[in-house]
RNA sequence: GUCCCCAUCGUCUAGCCUGGUUAGGACACCAGGUUUUCAACCUGGCGGCAGGGGUUCAAAUCCCCUUGGGGACACCA
């Protein structure tokens, strides 16, 4: 039998690292065994999902290449694939359950709920609908009927254990009075969390379910509901959470935890995909650099790990890093376009030649990069109008040295047509055998009446990246090198 | 409070299932090399089996307890 896996995200937030990790796990658990991976999408709480979530969580699994094979704007025979689209069906079940004696309607209003659950906590009582509705008598009914009460629908849970048999935690079980009549219809006829979840699981085939762990406690009430309808459940692997730096469950109190924040700040999919991948699973030949394709390859149920998984940016910053660097020099370049365009480097159409100059740009600070959004820093020396020079900087300019260095250079300078990054060594090579002075004599000061800092990119890309004109120019401000 | 899950360097983790390893790797950190600087890169170093009981010739590995962390207990998902 094909393998068929869903991701469900409710649209009621920005796709964030914990549920971007929940789809990768789905989606290359579906492409190891050529399965099928579909898009649902859970909108029963109609308060607080909203469209704009539901395209921007779509946006960012595009970002991130985990495409599906069925779903969300693609359809498929099992659609729709909209939890709200799919009401009918998940009433027509709760008849079923109703007819079958399995569950009941309750006339307990929320208020009353929510007294009740507070005064459990409060005695430090496991909170758990005491089951009063389950044989209402009729003039009860009548007299709650008369009163406007609109119920809902309980499901008569079992009284007896729950084993729930998980690919990554084995056999847990749950005790017998660990869970009250829970609601699968709510007062306005919308499926509970639990019962639209197993209805579409069921209903559209879905052999493995991988989701966090925060559900395994969920987990014995929908086994009991597959089990009253005599269907045989999905299996299951419950991946472990993703905490912050204090160990609490990562959150927005941790600074970004959106995938669209990442990706605005200029994280490769690739980096987050492969980050991602290593939180609570590991590569069995133990390399961490993984191409998705190689992932695609590795990836099994078997090597995934139980402990939860602290976030850690370093890692990430260390591993987008990577791959702006071994990135294909153009590409990193155009994703650097919008950065530098925002800080006011760039304005209108780019020619060729700007092209070709900002591609140096890029290679020359490239290395110092661990996101897209730091490059307008980076960048800064080739950019700015004015050299500012420090204090420091100003005093290493003071010396006889460097005086003799900046003029010879100058002199150098205006004998050549331009500055290139063929001659760039043999001119510095006439300044040494001119002036005597070589190292840190040498370069430093012209490091620093170029730029203004004593520390950058490498001066062989400096030079011919300025120009002739510009190095001239800096040269003269301040009446640097007379 | 009750139920459930988890426990190897600061962090991600390999090893655990099928007891015998100098407990391995990656990030971070430190040092050296390379580089005119920083970064990158290369080499080396620091650093860990939460605690206590068992079982066994032998325990990171199997069992129990304690402690610690996390999750769930909604007309949220």
């Amino acid at each position: 039998m094909r393998i068929r896996v869903r991701f469900a995200p409710s649209p009621t937030g920005y796709l964030h690292v914990g549920g971007a990790r929940t789809a990768l796990f789905n989606w290359l658990f579906a492409r190891h065994t050529d399965g099928t991976f579909i898009l649902r999408i859970e909108d029963t709480d109609r308060k607080r999902s909203a469209d704009r979530y539901e395209k921007a969580i779509i946006d960012d699994l595009r970002y991130l290449g985990l495409d599906w094979d069925e779903g969300l704007g693609i359809g498929g025979k099992y659609g729709p694939y909209r939890q709200s689209e799919r009401f009918p069906l998940y009433k027509e079940y709760a008849k079923r359950l109703l007819k079958e004696k399995k569950a009941y309607y309750c006339y307990c209003t929320e208020v009353e709920l929510e007294a009740r659950r507070k005064e459990a906590l409060r005695k430090g009582q496991t909170p758990r609908y005491d089951g009063r509705c389950r044989n209402l008598r009729k003039e009860e009914i009548k007299r709650y009927k008369k009163e406007g009460r609109k119920p809902t629908i309980r499901f008569k849970a079992p009284k007896k254990k729950v084993v729930v048999s998980d690919l990554v935690r084995g056999e847990v079980t749950f005790e017998a009075d660990a869970l009250g009549d829970f609601i699968i219809l709510r007062s306005d006829g919308v499926a509970a969390f639990n019962f639209a979840n197993i209805i579409d699981d069921m209903s559209m085939e879905i052999t493995h379910v991988i989701r966090g762990e925060d559900h395994l406690s969920n987990t014995p009430r929908q086994i009991l509901l597959y089990r009253a309808l005599g269907i045989e459940p999905p299996k299951f692997a419950h991946i472990s959470m993703i905490l912050g730096p204090d160990r609490a469950r990562l959150s927005k109190r941790h600074g970004a935890t959106a995938i669209a924040e990442y990706r605005k700040k200029g994280y490769l999919p690739e980096a987050l995909v492969n980050y991602l991948s290593l939180l609570g699973w590991y590569p069995p030949d133990g390399r961490e650099i993984k191409s998705k394709k190689e992932l695609t390859k590795e990836f099994f149920l078997d090597n995934i790990s139980k402990p939860p998984a602290v976030f850690d940016n370093q890692k990430l910053n260390w591993m987008n890093g990577h791959y702006i660097r071994s990135a294909p020099l153009k590409r990193i370049t155009d994703l650097a376009i919008p950065y530098l365009r925002e800080a006011g480097y760039l304005k209108g159409r780019i020619t060729p030649a700007k092209k070709k100059w900002l591609l140096k740009v890029i290679e020359a600070t490239r290395t110092h990069l661990e996101y897209l959004a730091q490059v307008p820093k980076e960048v800064e020396v080739f950019f700015a109008k004015e050299v500012k020079i420090s204090k420091e900087g100003k005093e290493i300019l003071k010396k006889e040295s460097s005086k003799r260095v900046l003029s010879t250079l100058k002199n150098k300078l205006k004998e050549i047509k331009e500055i290139t990054d063929k001659n760039f060594k043999s001119l510095v090579k006439e300044i040494e055998k001119e002036t005597g002075y070589k190292g840190k004599d040498l370069y430093l000061p012209i490091r620093i009446a170029l730029t203004g800092k004593n520390r950058g990119p490498e001066l062989r890309f400096i030079l011919p990246i300025l120009g002739k004109k510009e190095c001239l120019r800096r040269l003269s401000l301040g009446r640097v090198g007379k």
